[in-house]
DNA sequence: TGGGCTGTGAAAATCCTGTGAACAGCAGGC
DNA sequence: GCCTGCTGTTCACAGGATTTTCACAGCCCA
């Protein structure tokens, strides 16, 4: 898928080959959102899974970490915007900037 | 229907596969106009469906989002016209303009 | 032609999101 | 143990987007 390869099995996530060094949460969201191309996620299912569970009702941990991944990807493919918000939904993840 | 779709499930209405972005509320309308093609439906049933309730006496917010919903689907779908009005009573959805 | 109904831009109010920062827990090295 | 650096969690505030409300213009039919 273009520049970007997501290895869960490596626990890894590159960029023209070279590794983004992201962490355990970073990486988990980022595989969950880029399991379903084009298809909004809403923060329940991210969260379930990624955290597991159902999230506290003003639980922002998704948002913290969409925020953190977008500045990492951001860094390594700049111009691109990989993962695009949803008002009052979710996020949804676009291999095609 | 033609080439606009409509999936509540997704939070996503296409059109010719493109997503039309809408809003909670205007893809609300559209979804709950869409479920009853070719049927008047009343501003009291609308406004029941889509914010739950009824509506005050003067209240106008059914109108303002069928605008807001015919201004894109119009981007989307020129010269045609999906949302009919019924002059006292309220709008019906027509598939095929 | 008049009065109620509808279309719609725009302001006001509300809700949602982006993000820096503070804090706690953990692992490794000394 | 104590310090250091890293990760994860939570909070707080600013800014942005959506929703609600208002106002007025235009339309429709008697």
């Amino acid at each position: 898928m273009g520049r970007l390869e997501i290895r869960p099995e490596e626990h890894a996530a590159l960029v023209d080959g070279r590794p983004l060094s992201l962490t355990v949460r970073e990486l988990q969201l980022l595989v969950s959102l880029s399991q379903h191309p084009q298809r909004i996620m809403t923060r329940e299912e991210l969260f379930a899974a990624v955290w597991g569970g159902r999230p506290r009702d003003d639980d922002r941990s998704v948002d913290v970490y969409v925020s953190r991944l977008r500045a990492k990807l951001g860094e390594a493919l700049p111009g691109r915007r990989l993962i695009h918000t949803h008002n009052g939904i979710g996020y949804r993840f676009s291999p095609d900037g």
